[in-house]
DNA sequence: GTAGGGTTAG
């Protein structure tokens, strides 16, 4: 960045006399957008415009905002251009910045606005400007003129053709994209990627890796593309072995965007090695720590259990936004840390930043985890008053969720009954959570009515069900209500537990024996299981509801996958090494039990994320305090 | 001028 300074000042002192100074000037903004920095950009318009700039510096601004994404801006300028007395009429370049900006934000209206002021300015036969506007129309949702004005063309380019395909994969219709893909003649590296990620938007992932594997040429963008398509699907293994053979066989080195997705996939699995690796690639080649980049490596580290770190970069970011403070109260709330979450959302609104509807989602969890119900309706009667956020579903769900764990059963239950989306199975499932804690028979019964009318699927009211009868001895109705569950082709979700060494993560499920070390896991359980009885341990077997003798319900216990995950964590690290496990669901009674006495006698932190927030086991304690 | 990225209850 020195040197743009440099220069600047070079010029404004001593100017060149044989250039032009517009020229200097279009230079000048162009190396600003190169360097992502537009204020400085700003800066140097104006300080041109007290001598009369020509339509190429107008034009180079217009098109620095559009290439920063900026097109708030873009739009302002261009209006601004078109209010000053003196300035010059918009050409064709003009209007692809402005088209680009107004498709950027999808509105509609300013679209059809420029539209107007293209034909007034006779720029409406220039191929550029009418590829703009192909892809404006798209991007507004108007298909039908979209695809007339191309129809309408009589010189089309490959980019007006890609322009096509993007537009239908960008509104969801990729057969439609992959028709006009089939007749294209000329296909470049973007036709490729784009079919590839239109592939990936709907999930198709087998497409995308065929059309990835069948194309003549590669570049980043495509990586990307195929890398993006498996996190955003929830494959986040596939995501990092995509990008494992990416940095094998490319020859390619990954950019801010590789990186993006791959952080996000180690969020999602708990791979802190792979997140602490890209960190120190990011480092080692002096990338800037952009918004984008910045908030998948804070998120990454919060979400791997390294709250310090997430909040070390999140102080380290140059620039923040609502979602880098959102990440971090998120992050602090998962870690149980509500007093540092509330002091976050302060330091937020001191820094001008408007919260959106996920920041309370954290405000709202970091109640949940500490069961500070009164603050966390305090926070949820604020939204709408306040910040003009109204209240979704989820919001309610979390409210709903915080009352009945704190045993205001008949609050939440009120609530449900007034608000004003109808509410689903996942709210009502909050309340049978609470029906479950403070075994309220008689409304968890309502309640799993109520949900299984909504869902017949729902397995935690199945379950619920045959657990209370069990409870109640009536086990030929708990045995019915199982049946009726396996008919209807209810299955519960599998728990499952990940750990990684060495850089690979290894996946455990109950009573999982396909490891290649099983036997030392099963073994190093038993040891366990032995010094946790001396400890005083007693596995909590009426969780098990299976019609089987104590003996057996014990083992099955002992064997779930969070409890198989930490025996292979204790064979294979050295000792005093802290232990990380990430599951799919929440931790059981049992296990968080267990974890705490293992904790203990191992002298190791045990690092547990559960499908909400984080246990962290030492000496015997949990950072929970049991409240989870 | 056309392709790729980050936060969200149970």
């Amino acid at each position: 960045m020195r040197h743009l300074y440099q220069i600047q000042a070079q010029v404004t002192t001593n100017p060149i006399p044989s250039v032009e100074p517009n020229r200097i000037a279009v230079k000048l903004i162009g190396l600003c957008a190169a360097h992502a920095n537009m204020r400085h950009g700003e800066l140097i318009f104006t300080h041109y415009l007290t001598s009369t700039p020509n339509i190429f510096v107008f034009n180079a601004l217009l098109k620095a905002f559009a290439q920063n994404n900026d097109w708030r801006s873009t739009l302002c300028y261009f209006n601004y251009q078109l209010l000053l007395p003196n300035a010059p009429d918009p050409d064709e370049y003009t209007f692809t910045s402005v088209l680009k900006a107004c498709a950027g934000l999808a509105q509609a209206s300013e679209g059809e606005k420029t539209h107007c002021f293209v034909a007034k300015y006779g720029c409406e036969s220039n191929l550029y400007v009418k590829n703009s506007l192909i892809d404006l129309y798209f991007k507004v949702g108007c298909f039908g003129i979209a695809q007339k004005l191309f129809d309408e063309m009589d010189v089309r380019d490959v980019v007006t053709w890609n322009t096509l395909v993007s537009g239908y994969c960008l509104s969801g219709h990729v057969d439609e994209a992959k028709c006009v893909f089939d007749r294209m003649v000329e296909k470049t590296l973007v036709s490729w990627s784009t079919m590839i990620s239109g592939y990936a938007k709907v999930g198709n992932l087998e497409e995308a890796r065929r059309l990835f594997r069948e194309m003549p040429e590669r570049n980043v963008v495509c990586w990307n593309a195929l890398i993006a398509g498996y996190a955003q699907n929830e494959k986040y293994a596939d995501a990092v072995n995509v990008f494992r053979q990416m940095q094998q066989e490319g020859g390619l080195a990954p950019n801010d965007v590789t990186l993006v997705s791959v952080l996000s996939a180690c969020a999602n699995l708990g791979a802190l090695d792979l997140g602490k690796w890209i960190d120190r690639y990011i480092r080692r080649n002096r990338m800037k720590l952009g918004l984008f980049l910045g908030n998948a490596l804070a998120d990454m580290y919060a979400k791997c259990g390294c709250i310090t770190e997430a909040r070390r970069v999140f102080d380290m970011m140059q620039e923040r936004d609502v979602i880098s403070w959102s990440i971090i109260i998120t992050g602090m709330a998962m870690h149980g840390h509500a007093n540092e979450a509330f002091e976050c959302f302060k330091e937020m609104i001191a820094h001008a930043v408007k919260p959106n509807e996920i920041t309370f989602m954290g405000l709202l969890t970091a109640c949940t985890h500490a069961g500070l119900v009164d603050k966390g309706l305090d926070y949820f009667h604020m939204m709408a008053p306040a910040y003009e956020i109204i209240p979704k579903i989820e919001h309610y769900g979390c409210v709903i969720d915080l009352l009945s764990r704190a045993g205001r059963l008949d609050e939440a239950e009120k609530l449900i009954n007034s608000m004003p989306i109808k509410p689903n199975a996942i709210v009502w499932g909050a309340l049978l959570g609470g029906c479950r804690k403070f075994k309220d028979a008689e409304r968890g019964q309502r309640v799993v009515h109520r949900i299984l009318e909504l869902d017949s699927e729902h397995s935690g009211s199945y379950v619920y069900l045959s657990n209370m009868y069990a409870s109640m001895g009536r086990l030929q109705d708990a045995a019915k209500c199982r049946l009726r569950m396996r008919d209807n082709g209810v299955t519960k979700l599998p728990g499952c537990s990940w750990i990684e060494i060495g850089n690979t993560v290894y996946e455990f499920f109950m009573g999982d024996h396909s490891h290649l070390q099983s036997e030392k896991i099963y073994l190093m359980i038993k040891e366990l299981r032995w010094k946790m009885k001396l400890a005083g341990y007693r596995p909590k077997t009426d969780l098990v509801v299976h019609s089987i003798d104590e003996e057996e319900k014990e083992d099955a216990l002992s064997v779930h996958s969070e409890k198989l995950a930490i025996a292979f964590g204790l064979i294979s690290t050295s000792e005093g090494t802290t232990i990380r496990i990430v599951k799919n669901l929440r931790v059981c009674n049992d296990c968080h039990d267990a974890t705490k006495i293992i904790s203990q006698i191992v002298k190791r932190e045990i690092i547990v994320r559960d499908r909400s927030r984080f246990h962290h086991f030492k000496d015997g304690r949990c950072s929970c305090n049991d409240y989870w």
